[in-house]
DNA sequence: TAGATTGTTAATCGATTAACAATC
DNA sequence: TAGATTGTTAATCGATTAACAATC
């Protein structure tokens, strides 16, 4: 009986920023924090921090602030970064293996069980200590472990086909570097990492200055 | 005696992607789009794309769409995809090395000229035609070659000094993979690639299919 | 010309900010 | 208690959508 009316995108996207500062404050030793502290490290205003957090509850305690601890757990929770969730790469060139190498995702809970790759030269070797398999038996492996996560670091040529067999296979959600809008149903989340986007908004902004 | 009375960040975000499209259309050979048509590709209401055209300038024609080739070709000049960036990485591990094997960014203009490294191992390395150098030598390089575009794909502990380095060196841009907030004067450009962002929002929607 | 579709204004919707009563 | 700061309502601002006159 959640009163969830769905909290909106735009509050949604804060929230890691939130969680990386409440952890920056837990190492420091740091007990409490007011509405208006946490704007001074995020940039967003008091009053917005405010709004975003009472979307999922009252964390605060009034005249005192929030118990950093306590707020960063329950970040965490509604994050799902309390969970474990299972994970396997299509693509196992430097964006792949640069994935597979991140000791921060382990730490967040996200475990990539395996590589896979068409490339009979990327067969078999290990990345850490995961291996890459051949892309061709990625259905099968599905079926025997349990992966939550597909992440998609191939060319873009190859993207819709590997998110085919992901869905196909039951994945919940997919993980896509590739510079592609993937078809897909609506029970399945998609998630985008857009580097060429990213590169192009650079690059309006340092042709903006150019011209001034 | 530019108009422009600063475009919104929102509707420059969404410039990459009528850019995407409008790549796939040309490669596909079609001359003419209307905003209903662009709609059906992007998601975007046709509503929203004609709002967001017209903040740089009238680019279509009444009665008959836009020119796809016309519209790419600006739509290009305003993201600067007309000129050439010259661009270093500094942190040479996998991300970096996939930053400068992706063919992609130099086909939009960006050059990787060389990686950074501290790692002995590393220095002398090749990546494609990109050699890594001695961390330790940059400023010099800097001052020697003609760079607007600091990639930073160092551990979040190394970033700062190295957004530091990049300031003091001249660099007008700084495209950031570290998982934290760089502290820069205004006129320099930080775009930031938050990975961890991306996965934890992943993750929440996920979690939210659960809790269904 | 008639039909189509833009460019643009006005209406609506949603997100941010301001304000302050509640309360620790 | 007095001071501080939240939670929450109301006001403002900005972004999206709708509508339609302009015009190709």
């Amino acid at each position: 009986m959640e009163k969830d009316l769905q909290v909106s995108i735009t509050v949604i996207r804060r929230l890691p920023k939130y969680h990386r500062y409440l952890t920056e404050l837990l190492e420091k030793g740091i007990r409490k924090i007011s509405s208006q502290e946490l704007s001074n490290l995020t940039g967003f205003t008091a009053s917005q921090i405010r709004q975003d957090l009472n979307n999922f509850g009252g964390f605060g305690q009034q005249g005192y602030g929030y118990n950093v601890e306590d707020l960063h757990r329950e970040l965490g929770k509604i994050l799902g970064l309390d969970k474990k969730y299972n994970a396997i790469i299509v693509g196992a060139g430097n964006l792949g293996q640069a994935i597979a190498n991140y000791k921060g995702f382990e730490d967040a809970g996200f475990k990539i069980l395996s590589l896979f790759d068409r490339n009979p030269r990327m067969i078999g070797l290990k990345i850490r200590d995961i291996e890459v398999l051949d892309v061709e038996t990625i259905k099968d492996y599905i079926a025997n472990h349990k992966v939550e996560i597909g992440i998609i670091t191939t060319p873009k040529e190859s993207a819709q086909i590997i998110a085919q067999i992901y869905i196909e296979s039951g994945i919940k959600g997919i993980w896509n570097f590739a510079p592609v809008d993937l078809v897909h149903p609506d029970n399945i989340v998609v998630e985008n990492v857009r580097l060429n986007d990213s590169l192009f908004i650079l690059s309006y902004f340092l042709n903006q200055f150019d011209n001034k």
